[in-house]
DNA sequence: ACAAATATACGAAACCTTTCGTAATTAAAT
DNA sequence: ATTTAATTACGAAAGGTTTCGTATATTTGT
């Protein structure tokens, strides 16, 4: 499966996120972000779900388009990818790169801890 | 800074590996494993030159290339994108997706926890 | 019933990335 | 010197993404 694109990942946040919405829904998300034109998010789903990325229910004028692809799939996916690409295959690489500068508060590294003392079992 | 296309970081990944290279360098590892022509590669360089990504010693006939970008900023920016895009702003959710899925081995997961009780201090 | 508002469909332009063929240049070999 | 080989420069095509204007259809309000 071809990764999606910055504009349909954009666009399969906000689905995950809300769920099942109509386009005016994800336009007015969109739009604060990144000012573009309501057709442009008409035409960005339209061509999701030819490559179905999204599925969508017509039965009523508006149109309510939901994702099918998971944001747990796309998340592994993309980690692979630049696992692969610029850190050697190494996950632990990433991880290290991640926890050093994203600032992580002291809740989430206890939550990763226990996450890692649970992998060894 | 805008993030390098996929074929550009493939480049840049064999620059970091390699060092300073030259086209036929680049492009002999690039053609195992993409099948790609040299003037392909010639090519690719070139605008990544006008890019800024990497600079190049045109003193010889041979010219020599070398990334610009570091392998850290670029490990940096590419998680910072796909922490914001999905995975709702936080590391440690990347972090257990990387290490759940990629198989870790026991090596690796000390080394993180090594780095975990480090941070701490 | 009519006008206004709202929605979708669609085509095309603009832009970017990637690919590669051809020409021009330079170096090496004979 | 001349030919051969290797290199760079360049243009353009192919393919993909993103943008948006216009046309068409549908619903809502009066």
């Amino acid at each position: 499966m071809k990764k999606p694109t910055d504009g349909e990942l954009e666009i399969l946040s906000i689905l995950w996120d809300k769920g099942p919405s109509s386009v005016r829904d994800v336009h007015e998300t969109l739009e604060e972000t990144k000012g573009s034109k309501y057709t442009t998010t008409l035409k960005l789903l339209q061509i999701m779900h030819e490559k179905g990325l999204v599925k969508r229910d017509t039965a009523a004028k508006v149109h309510i388009y939901e994702a099918i692809i998971t944001k747990d799939s796309t998340q592994k996916q993309l980690i692979n990818k630049i696992i692969d690409t610029v850190f050697d295959g190494s996950a632990s690489q990433l991880v290290m790169q991640a926890l050093g500068h994203h600032k992580t508060n002291a809740k989430e590294l206890e939550a990763i801890k226990k996450y890692l003392d649970n992998l060894d079992k």
